[in-house]
DNA sequence: TTTATTACAGAATGATCGTTCTGTAAATGG
DNA sequence: CCATTTACAGAACGATCATTCTGTAATAAA
């Protein structure tokens, strides 16, 4: 009965994230938002309520699409190898998306928590991360290949903290930034050492 | 001859600077800033050249001013004690500022490369913290309180990724942050191990 | 006191912000 | 074929954006 849509709404979030983790939440305007997405204006509000609405969608969506394989590489391995595996994917993103960083991370420095739906779901995001980590250092606590002189959540609070400090580097191109190897041997269970 | 101005250049690049600090640069309008500042909107644009103009020396003001005091206790002291009096500070900064980070790190993730001049001046800042950081890292591997197996420079890059990382989850009021002995932990010299 | 110079206060500018509204096109159930 | 429903396209909204301009006040040298 309806006339059915004519836009795809897997796309329309897909573009819709791209320009917001290019150029931020206040950087994209609806014009431009409308002109990425090749959505109508009555449509977005229709469809997400208005620009806020949209970027609280695209939040989920990066975190579903984007971040997803990085949080995967975690979740599926285990040990220091996992942690491995997900700082050299960390570091490496910058082939793919160079100066983009991380939507949640330049979401968080951008917005702070003035918007408390959104910062809320950040905060969970790496509450999440956090876990995850701390869940990967204990098992490498277990076997012998990491420290076990540090509380496996202290050092997953840490690693935290790198990313965020990578995901910032790689927003504004910094020529300097950490070596993931580095990062490793200052959890790692020094090699003449058998807990 | 002239009129001389009614307005504190100190004052005025004081008070815009925390504007930008809390609400970023997109969300500090003119009219804003002129209403913090009490500055004439002619004479912002006379004095600074306008709105970037005005944020480059705001950049500048809060390196000079804001980031001074933590960078001094780096370089006025040695080896792991300076470390952990900088993240200290680092880390209770939140007390006076809860909400509103580091506006190097909220500038770089806000604007990313976009403004050159501006990202060359975040670079810069890095690099002077990441060469503090190395200093007195190898201060404190020189008398043994630090560990020797990695090189300082890669430890001083990993630890500036986590001041990068501090400052964005104390922006967005994260409850969980990690704690500066655990932090310190990671690249102590072992207790039962003199090189 | 006159004159040159500059700051001040705010109106005016055109562009763009996010949002709403109006009219038209497209689809299906009756 | 008609009626109903919803998407589409874009005009229109008031508000605000950064910037420029105009007229007046204040200062100090001549």
């Amino acid at each position: 009965m309806p006339r059915p849509v004519q836009y795809n709404l897997e796309n329309v979030t897909a573009s819709a994230t791209r320009l917001f983790w290019l150029e931020g939440y206040g950087g994209s305007s609806v014009d431009k938002l409308l002109r990425a997405t090749g959505l109508n204006k009555h449509s977005l509000y229709k469809a997400f309520n208005g620009k806020e609405g949209l970027f609280i969608r695209c939040l989920e969506h990066y975190i579903d699409n984007e971040a997803r394989p990085y949080r995967d590489v975690l979740a599926n391995n285990h040990g220091l190898g996992a942690i491995r595996s997900y700082f050299q994917r960390v570091t490496r993103r910058t082939r793919h998306h160079s100066n983009m960083g991380c939507l949640v991370a330049n979401t968080a420095a951008e917005l702070g928590d003035g918007h408390s739906q959104v910062s809320k779901r950040i905060d969970a995001y790496y509450r999440d991360l956090a876990g995850l980590l701390s869940r990967a250092v204990a098992q490498g606590q277990d076997i012998g290949e990491i420290r076990s002189d540090i509380d496996p959540l202290d050092i997953a609070k840490c690693l935290v903290h790198m990313v965020q400090g990578i995901s910032i580097s790689h927003r504004f191109r910094s020529p300097v930034a950490a070596d993931t190897e580095s990062l490793l041997q200052l959890i790692a269970q020094p090699p003449g050492k058998n807990q």
